[in-house]
DNA sequence: AAGTATTTTGCAACAAAGTTGCATTCTTAT
DNA sequence: ATAAGAATGCAACTTTGTTGCAAAATACTT
């Protein structure tokens, strides 16, 4: 049984070749993606529909989170162990964009400062996004 | 002159009805707006496609800056004072969307707290989007 | 105030993104 | 192996966003 198997075990979700082809691309990525990139990847072998509905039952499932962006397009990240054991999502890290190669990735190593609400406001989550460029980035444009 | 003609003019833009009609209805709102809330309010006097220009010629002139979302929808929200007359939008503030109402709105003296990035990150941007119950939620619910 | 250059708008047509119902196929549990 | 239940693919549809172009409105000049 591999990896892609076991989150599904025991997410409780029955095991299929298209969950797992999904799940693996995600399990493959380093960063973060949009439901486009997961149809351009395995469109040719599932239906655009069943991509939905595979990414909205991950999300159910505390599998993945979605990533809040300010262009129209949601993306998705892998939870991570604690998130996926516990079936619900409760993370506390910050989420890097970068400008040059419109990656996304979890800093899971950074974490969310609190804040401090006014009187009145109670908080249930915390989104950070921040923009800027990503270390593979900088590397490239300013070699040594 | 009231105060939609005078944002349009400080921004350099020819004032029209539907500018007017559209600032308008960010002024009189207290809360960010969605593309789709703009056209139920106006959808009636304006095209579709109108709003779809006038808030991108908003958001270049940075009179209106945009809240990222997890569910598709981008919402726009008025700038204030000072994004408008600098003309570039630097704003530093966290935003609020209510578990309960779904409205969102700019917590205007909630400044965005500092984060510090791995090595190899150069930060541009941040967006902190928090999520609970509003002020006015909470009154509704319980009642003194 | 009139006329002209420029900008904005509405329309139509289109493209992309997301949803729903239903019949078929695949999983799982017995 | 089989039957119940879940997942998938297909078709049709809705919603959302985009583009080109002609008509209308605005701003600028005199």
């Amino acid at each position: 049984m591999n990896k892609s198997e076991t989150i599904l075990k025991s997410s409780s979700l029955s095991i299929t070749a298209g969950r797992k082809r999904i799940l693996d691309i995600f399990l493959d990525a380093n960063n973060a993606l949009a439901h486009q990139d997961i149809e351009a990847k395995c469109s040719d072998k599932y239906d655009r529909v069943t991509i939905y509905r595979t990414l909205q039952t991950f999300l159910e499932k505390g599998i993945i989170h979605n990533i809040p962006t300010t262009d129209n397009s949601v993306r998705y990240a892998l939870c991570n162990e604690v998130c996926i054991s516990s079936g619900h999502h409760h993370d506390n890290h910050v989420h890097f964009r970068c400008d040059n190669c419109s990656k996304t990735i979890c800093l899971d190593d950074v974490s969310i400062p609190s804040v401090k609400l006014p009187p009145g406001y109670s908080m249930n989550e915390i989104n950070m996004v921040v923009s800027g460029i990503c270390k593979t980035c900088k590397k490239v444009k300013v070699p040594m």
